[in-house]
RNA sequence: GGAGAGGUGGCCGAGUGGUCGAAGGCGUCCGCCUGCUAAGCGGAUGUAGGACCAAAAGUCCUACCCAGGGUUCAAAUCCCUGCCUCUCCGCCA
């Protein structure tokens, strides 16, 4: 939600600022809708106020044991023209509502101009793209040569865009969820306080979506679960953002600092055609999220710090990257400025997008009424959020496999995650084993698993 | 899922249908006092929208005592529905 008074401050402005997001929006039709609102709210606070006034006048009377007849009928007369007005004021508020609700945010000034994307700006680059002797393999060829990750019995059970990891696979995914966990939990070294770890709901209610802005105006995006009015979490910025929902926070407490480790939902109507092969668009992925609670005059500052802090994790996995601004016409519907990081995907020849990093400036914030209280004169206002992936799971997955991958088929895994891989370092595709099991020649020894499965 | 008890300000906790935005306490803030600290004393202390004002201060109006309906001239207070919490039972990872 924007700044009413801002807007209306300055409409012309406004109506830039949407104009630059490529939405062409009728400020003329805004303005008079809203004086039309505000008018109607005027009017029923003046009746309120009349009835109220006579409403005690009633009681002083009835307490000197005076008649209160003639007072009680104007009070009724008084009351059908509230009952009109807030009729009135009501229709009024939803109208008004649905047009507010639907704005995006307005972009900072440090956003680069531009109608697609085609215009963000590359800011820098990080690590170089590797050299291959060999033509290389897409990862979901990677991924099926090593017995690791398999398409087809996915869609036999969820239908498409649902992936079903195995073995190494798996184990390669949990062991990225810790890492980046514990990389965004650790200590600092220049001694700042680290990201506190949630772990959190995965359906909310429609007023969690509405604060953070996936609603009103994309619940096509939404898996909904009719019969409990509830909504699958599209990332972790939801629940993580919303858990601060309503309240007001001193400003000695900022920045607030929260990572959680979700899986996400996504309908991903509208993207037929687009990546139907491999990790990269799944309806439901996991990813680890990090999310700023800050006051204002910081939030500039904490984009790039919490942009660093996505792009460590690429650093650490040794995985080459760039970072884009992205431009006004490729701006999300609530962020005032984004970076996205782009990991290098061998087998495409080209970055493709593995977090985006945004600040939300007050827009959230004030859907969500989150907001803290200055401690130079004491005033609640409302705060910066910022979030971004630090990272997907499922592309980072996608892209050691790529990237690490060798001419016998093989991955080799970066050496920070060899100790969550339980000292494996080298997924060799002579391991692979079938899902349907392997010839009694070359069953491996069983592992040595507990049954824990009995509670 | 069944039975019962509740949901009031940052927290605890009163509240008879009318002057209750809400007693009291705690906390917090500002002063005073005590040569430090604690204690003590005085005062202030919800949020949102709006009016007056150049602005601040201040005064005033409207709304909010879980949410939504209803009764009434008037609802934190009475009634209904929903949600949530707690206790007991059932079921269950």
């Amino acid at each position: 939600m924007l700044d009413r008074n801002r807007i209306l401050k300055d409409p012309e402005a406004a109506e830039r600022a949407f104009r630059s997001r490529g939405l062409p929006v009728d400020m003329g039709a805004l303005v008079e809708l809203d004086a039309e609102w505000f008018g109607a709210v005027r009017e029923w606070e003046a009746l309120r106020e009349k009835r109220n006034t006579l409403s005690s006048e009633i009681g002083l009377k009835k307490r000197r044991g005076e008649p209160t007849a003639e007072i009680e009928a104007q009070v009724r007369t008084v009351n059908e023209a509230i009952g009109a007005a807030e009729e009135r004021k009501r229709d009024l508020e939803a109208r008004r509502e649905e047009v507010w609700l639907t704005l995006p945010n307005l972009p900072h000034d440090s956003v680069p101009v531009g109608a697609d994307e085609n215009e963000n700006v590359e800011l820098r680059r990080g690590g170089e793209p590797p050299v291959f002797s060999f033509p290389p393999k897409p990862h979901w060829e990677v991924g099926a040569g090593l017995g690791i990750l398999d398409f087809d019995r996915a869609a036999r059970m969820s239908g498409a865009r649902f992936s079903l990891l195995s073995d190494a696979g798996a184990r390669l995914e949990r062991a990225l969820i810790a890492f980046m966990l514990d990389c965004h939990t650790a200590s600092r070294p220049d001694g700042s306080p680290s990201y506190r770890e949630l772990s959190v709901p995965y359906l909310v209610l429609p007023e969690s979506l509405r604060a953070t802005g996936q609603l009103p105006k994309f619940r096509e995006e939404l898996f909904y679960v009719a019969a409990d009015d509830l909504f699958l979490i599209p990332t972790a910025e939801v629940p993580v953002t919303n858990t601060l929902r309503g309240e007001i926070i001193e400003e000695e407490a900022l920045p607030l600092k929260f990572c959680a480790y979700t899986a996400c939902f996504r309908r991903e109507a509208g993207a037929a055609g687009k990546d139907t092969r491999g990790l990269i668009r799944q309806h439901q992925f996991d990813k680890v999220e990090l999310v700023w609670f800050s006051a204002p005059e910081r939030s500039w500052d904490h984009l790039e710090t919490l942009t660093a802090d996505a792009a460590g994790i690429l650093e650490r996995l040794g995985l080459s990257y760039r970072v884009i601004a992205l431009c006004t016409g490729d701006l999300g519907f609530s962020a005032a400025k984004t970076y996205d990081i782009e990991v290098w995907f061998p087998s495409q020849g080209r970055y493709r997008e593995i977090s985006s990093c945004s600040n939300f400036s007050d827009f959230q914030a004030r859907r969500g009424q989150i907001r803290y209280r200055r401690s130079e004169d004491r005033k609640v206002q409302p705060l910066h959020t910022l979030n971004g992936s630090g990272l997907a799971i499922g592309r980072t997955l996608a892209a050691l496999l790529e990237n690490f991958q060798t001419e016998e088929g093989g991955v080799r895994i970066p050496e920070p995650l060899v100790p969550y891989m339980g000292g494996i370092s080298y997924l060799d595709p002579r391991d692979a084993v079938p899902l349907s099991g392997a010839s009694r020649s070359e069953r491996p020894k069983a592992n040595n698993v507990k049954d824990f499965s009995k509670g």
